[in-house]
RNA sequence: CGCGGGGUGGAGCAGUCUGGUAGCUCGUUGGGCUCAUAACCCAAAGGUCGCAGGUUCAAAUCCUGCCCCCGCAACCA
């Protein structure tokens, strides 16, 4: 039996569990229930990543201990992952003592290997990210990190070091030698070109953190959060421990180790995890393999946008498999794809309402009126539906051994269509009114609802709710458990057929979609920066020069995207000034010229892409669109504004 | 030459790795059927597969160059 690990990302309990991360997990008991079902032994591992700085201010904040705040959110993900039939076999938290042997055990082999060193180390660090900063990266004013918005710190600190660059060339060695290292192989390539780049040395440690595991022989270091969370892959399964059953068989001499991640943690799966490993002298993962995005409406999801999909709205109305349905079947594993509620209702309403439903549903009306509530007695083994059934088997086969989830449903989706194209050409409700309960009759029945019951076999990994449910409705009593029931001709004959209830009721589009569409009040965004400020005074705000300008020259800023350098008349002896503003993107400059403006005129000066710029254009902000302020009919320039 | 993703009938997307009739869903038009969840079936209209070269008997697919769009980053004084 060969073994078959997979894992999904451990997911940060500073926060609530959202698509993104059920997404992947998803996607990871898809495959685990698929290959549990194709005879692999499979261990399917999930858990949560509990430890670092940002989680230690969180609880400090609400005045509760690190480990009372991840205890609450990890039973969030508890709940989420039950409600959702995630079918892990194991769930590991990176506070568990199991999990900080291992790390220590890691590190053992790390040190034996000669790869750690100290060495100071300084930088801007975000702690959002843990993560140190390069100047280049960081957003300005500020210094702030380029991810969380947030002021970086400057730190300087003694720190255990990994000699990651000693890896470059094993880490590319690996790439080429297995193409199955990273897939997809666009993701290889890009892994490939970040190490063939050159990579540093990579610190392993953190002083002043306490909510983490210290670092063994280094007091007052704790081990990085990255190379923690990582571990969990082999801790999880007992490494470290002095008998470990599990981390022999699916990982020392594991047939499959595979990791699924999402695309913005590559770097750390495909490149530092493969040289920890290589350092230790252990086995790297067969494959990582990095899936897309969902994206909300073409754009990206973020909470301050409040555009976040919400998965329990739709578990509870449509149920569950619903949504794992349409996670599988409209993202092409891999790519981006767009969360968008028209999508989801015409998911629903035509591929599970109109084609699985309803096919269903004619088959058990069809055969319970003409065979007396059973299923047709008479099987066939030789018509063109059984062909279809052959091809869509093979296509799902291999659609599934290559991850590609949305091919393997549209494969079965094939199969539906051909076998209501059958329906429809032997009419069977004819038939019953013309040869009554015949053997003809049987057959065709029975092949419509033989193709039921591969495509709800088939489904199984996908629906582990519905699927049954569509088998049980079909007449099929025992839910099976292995691949083999794709085999044709799995159907009872003259099996009890229950009364039908209807598998998934259509849902009526419009009215769903006023149902959700935002009401004005939520859909009316705060426009963007206004969150208050504190109060000023008069003479704060006669601090400011404000002074109305004409536009005399306006030119694009080489290789900038916003920037419009101008040239602006404040009737000032010294001359025209240079004012540099990013609003190219609203305003084209040649619409610029001759404009009357409002200027901040006792700005210090600044440089934006090397150019000068002696004070700030007045523009209202609509979710970073710029529109300009001018005075309502023409007056000198250099008249103040007040 | 900053990093990445994409450009395929009206809309949204597969297919590109592994060349060989361009496919799916929705929509439109006409017809059929009446077993079924206003479902299902048939037919039609609608495509220079971003552009230009190249390789090949054969290119959406491989190679080269270019154009455009979208994220992210650099700037938004």
């Amino acid at each position: 039996m060969r073994s078959f690990y997979l894992t999904t990302p451990i997911y940060y309990v500073n926060d609530l569990p959202h698509i993104g991360h059920i997404y992947t997990t998803v996607v990871a008991d898809v495959l685990a229930r698929y290959r549990r079902m194709s005879g692999d032994a499979v261990y399917f591992l999930t858990g949560t990543d509990e430890h670092g700085q940002k989680i230690e201010r969180a609880a400090a904040k609400e005045g509760i201990a690190p480990i009372e705040l991840a205890d609450r959110v990890v039973e969030r993900y508890h709940q989420l992952w039950r409600q959702l039939g995630i079918s892990n076999d194991g769930f590991i938290r990176t506070t568990e003592e199991r999990h900080a042997a291992g790390v220590d055990a890691l590190i053992a082999r790390l040190t034996a290997s000669g790869d750690l060193y100290t060495a100071r180390h300084e930088g801007w660090y975000c702690t959002g990210c843990e993560v140190f900063y390069t100047d280049k990266e960081l957003t300005q004013p500020g210094n702030r990190c380029p991810i969380h918005e947030t002021a970086a710190e400057w730190r300087a600190e003694d720190n255990v070091f990994f000699r990651l660059s000693r890896y470059q060339d094993r880490l590319l060695a690996w790439y080429d030698a297995q193409p199955d290292s990273v897939r997809p192989a666009s993701r290889r390539n890009e892994v490939r070109t970040f190490v063939e780049s050159g990579l540093r040395d990579l610190s392993l440690s953190r002083a002043n953190l306490a909510w983490g595991i210290p670092f063994p022989g280094h007091p007052g270091q704790t081990v990085y959060v990255w190379f923690d969370a990582l571990a969990n892959y082999i801790t999880a399964l007992g490494f470290g421990q002095a008998s470990a059953p599990l981390y022999d068989r699916f990982w020392a001499q594991g047939d499959t180790r595979l990791h699924l991640v999402g695309k913005d943690i590559l770097r750390f799966h495909a490149v530092f995890w493969p040289a920890f490993l290589m350092a230790a002298g252990l086995p790297l993962p067969t494959t990582v393999w990095a899936h897309g995005w969902w994206l909300r409406d073409e754009k990206k999801m973020s909470k301050s946008v409040g555009n976040v999909v919400r998965p329990d709205h739709l578990v509870e109305r449509f149920g569950v498999d619903s949504l794992r349905y349409f996670l599988l079947r409209d993202m092409v594993f891999g790519q981006d794809a767009s969360f968008s509620d028209e999508a989801f209702v015409d998911r629903f309403n035509s591929d599970l309402a109109n084609d699985l439903g309803n096919t269903a549903s004619r088959l058990v009306t069809l055969s319970r009126n003409a065979f007396g509530g059973k299923t047709p007695p008479v099987p066939c083994d030789n018509n063109p539906v059984l062909e279809a059934a052959r091809r869509a088997v093979a296509e799902y086969g291999a659609a599934m051994d290559e991850l590609a989830f949305s091919r393997a449903l549209e494969a079965l989706w094939r199969l539906l269509a051909e076998a209501n194209q059958y329906i429809v050409a032997r009419e069977p409700w004819k038939l019953i009114k013309s040869e009554g309960p015949s053997d003809g009759l049987s057959r065709v029945l029975w092949n419509g609802l033989e193709a039921v019951r591969i495509v709800a076999t088939g489904l199984l990994p996908f629906m582990p709710e519905t699927a049954p449910r569509v088998l049980r409705a079909i007449g099929v009593q025992e839910i099976p458990s292995t691949l083999g029931a794709l085999t044709w001709g799995g159907l009872p004959n003259g099996a009890e057929l229950p009364e039908l209830q209807p598998l998934f009721p259509r849902i009526d589009r419009a009215a769903y979609l006023a149902e959700v569409a935002p009401t004005p009040s939520t859909s009316t965004a705060r426009p963007a920066g206004s969150e208050s400020k504190p109060m000023i005074s008069i003479d704060q705000f006669t601090q400011i020069e404000l002074r109305v300008a004409t536009v005399l020259t306006a030119e694009a800023v080489a290789k900038s995207e916003k920037l419009v350098k101008m040239t602006v008349d404040l009737a000032e002896e010294t001359g025209p000034r240079q004012i540099v503003a990013g609003i190219a993107k609203a305003y084209p400059p040649e619409t610029l010229v001759g404009r009357q403006v409002i200027i901040v005129a006792n700005l210090q000066p600044a440089k934006l892409m090397g150019v000068e710029s002696n004070g700030m254009v007045l523009a209202a902000s609509i979710e970073g669109v710029p529109v300009l302020l001018h005075p309502e009919q023409a007056v000198p320039n250099g008249t103040r504004v007040k």
